[in-house]
DNA sequence: CATGAATGAGACTTCATTCAT
DNA sequence: CATGAATGAAGTCTCATTCAT
């Protein structure tokens, strides 16, 4: 009993030390990025000795791997709650890019540039790329996009047609690129506003309708405007016949 | 007139010289990264003494700067010819598109990675950030896409309601993340298409009606939806008629 | 029990490790001087790596004011004895001669280079000088030999309108401009002659008017014109002898 | 003619641009100290190239011993220009003092620093001591005060018994030392009467008899030696007695 | 499990000096 | 005579990692 009660401490007490250990590294390669902080840095910053890190931690880049992982892990958690808080396309784009900016912002972006740098490392074993425990993470990450948006077109409201690769570079492209603004700003609630605007022209172009015919320079959604009409016009025909 | 061959002859040696250190310094930090490339190495890959790197450039930092600052520069040039080359909006999109993926790939997309080393270092300056050389650099590069945006509106291609800054993202993040796809494939005669496929979505969000979301002028998608389910129910009265 | 035998073994071995590095580095800096000595010299030196300098001293600088601070200690130390030995003002005089010489000679007169050096740096930010570490040492040390002086003038030996800070650099100045010399010869038991030789005219000049004092303290000046008198006495018996 | 012409024109210009660097490196020297003082800085202060430094100066040291050179030179000068102006031998300690002080004063005394430096390289090749060129200049000046105390000596107002060499340490000692002070206050006004706090005491000292002035006080020396010379006479007396 | 002293390779940079022009 | 590009040795210091306690 009481042997078990202490492991049950003692494994707790552990589990809380390399917790923080991955919390105090976070915040200080966020701070001072990956290169400029010193395993002593982080031994001071958690409160333990240098030794305790690496018995913790094999080695500095596995402590890198290990925050990227949970990066990971809650991004992964966390769109999937947003996939399944509505059924509608368009919000579920909305929620997953809020979800997205929200862990980038929480980890003062420090994750973007972890991520590549580890990327920059992980290039020159470009063979061992897809079977890399951190292009796995990505790989399941950004497959919840994939399947959003696959399930729009199942659906119907989505253009079969679009490109999902193009669609995911614009949509995760958009949002990162967009975080160096936002980081200087440091205005969270503009966030909101952010997100539509970085989503809605994705939104708008992945229904598309046809794009067929010149019209000379008719844009492409004066068309489906056209188009619009017409069907409404068709409907309304529909629902006089049935009367 | 001797003396002013020679010292036409000693810059030109000197000028050589430089951009052999820079050719070289640009090859290392693409493949090894900027951290793990040493100026040793540096001075053994131009072929001459560590002394001698840093005669032409003070600081190992110094030299990252000059790179980056070489690369903005060519990629300000052909970006400006791209917008002379015609005045079509849509084929200025897929040129400056293609010449932004174009020069990245010529050097192995190294300069994604260095630009965000340099932004790492700086984001702890962030006063200074409107001053700093580099992002005046990036500032004047992305005017160029801007002033294509504004013209395009102001000749009435474009809705003048569109957000500037998200497409800006949009457009730049979007092809910067896709690199690191189309890296892996080295691909090139890729890239024409992938450009396409990534400006096409964009060029269609941009030109759109008012989606300003007010109940007058309700989004064309909005309307296409309503319309839709109008058809299905009156297809779906005619389908009990029928019966 | 073992724990704690372990830790004072532990502090031991560190602190004997530290004076090895010390040491060591004393010697070489006295060889070569500071700024021919390397780190990795020190190393060598001492039989550690040249890391482990560094994990005792942050820097070289640090070094050397840890040498001077040990130094500065050592004479304050000493010099406190020395007054203590003796109420006697002359002799006490004597005594931290002696001291001091033996001190820089034990040092092969190295501190006053380092001094120098040290001094040399400090010169340039002289704003901090009151408050710099080595001058306060260098004004605790002084202070002795200054309240040693005022104590004789007190008890009626000296004079009271002697310049203090003109007999202190004439002390300290003299003793250590002599050190040039003396090292050159390293004959040590020179020494107590050549302290009286500094010693003795100061002492002189520093007695001036009536300052008589009780018989039993009778100082060398007023033995001295004791025997003055006896030897006018004889000389006047000589003379009415001779006539 | 012409050529004659030229060559003192040449010769004039040569010997400017010596003097140039010279200046320019005592500057740099007396403000950073020599080791800190690169021999590009001392080019650029010149308005010079680093070749044509070392065309004049072979070595950075003998730049060095050259400034040297020219201080001793200038020392020796005005030293022996100062024991011309008066006979009286308190006047000519007095100027030569001031002379020592105004001549490290007007060089930031970086003289003693660079004195230090030098003879803290010499001291390894210690044998060539007596031989080196900048001991040969010291040996040179010093022996000026030598002969001040030696000619008082010799017409009888001075201590025949007096140690010179000591005397000389307390004297350039004592002066040297107190520069770090008069240093810190700048206050050049202060110079003439710390010249005379420095020497009265030196003075007193030396004296066989009182300098007081006041005949009741006479001086033990003086006591002392007119004692001894009336003691001789008596001699003197009791040998022709004897004869 | 925790410590922190020890390591030593390697990083960036400086510098006096040389030499072809 | 003057230049300044080139050198490469040497310098100080940092750092991830190991291991005895």
């Amino acid at each position: 009993m009481k042997t078990s009660e202490n492991k049950n401490q003692t494994r707790k007490r552990l589990e809380q030390r390399e917790a923080d250990i991955l919390q105090a590294a976070t915040g200080l390669f966020a701070a001072d990025g990956f290169h400029a902080t010193s395993t002593r840095k982080i031994a001071a910053a958690t409160g333990v000795s240098e030794g305790t890190v690496f018995h913790y931690f094999n080695t500095k880049n596995a402590l890198l791997l290990a925050i990227l992982d949970g990066f990971y892990e809650g991004l992964i958690e966390t769109a999937g709650e947003c996939v399944q808080q509505t059924m509608d396309t368009r919000e579920r784009l909305l929620l997953l890019a809020r979800n997205h900016l929200r862990a980038l912002l929480e980890n003062q972006a420090i994750m973007m540039r972890l991520i590549q740098v580890y990327l920059s490392v992980d290039v020159n074993y470009y063979l061992d790329y897809k079977n890399s425990h951190i292009h796995q993470l990505n790989y399941r990450y950004t497959r919840i996009f994939d399947n959003v948006i696959k399930e729009g077109i199942q659906r119907g409201y989505l253009d079969e047609d679009l490109e999902l690769s193009a669609m995911r570079d614009l949509f995760f492209g958009g949002l990162e690129y967009g975080m160096r603004t936002l980081l200087g700003r440091k205005n969270t609630n503009r966030i909101a506003s952010y997100v539509e605007e970085i989503v809605e022209p994705l939104w708008q172009s992945m229904q598309a309708g046809g794009n067929s015919g010149d019209a000379a320079t008719l844009s492409t959604t004066r068309r489906l405007e056209e188009a619009c009409r017409r069907v409404e016009k068709a409907a309304q025909k529909l629902e006089k016949a049935a009367n």
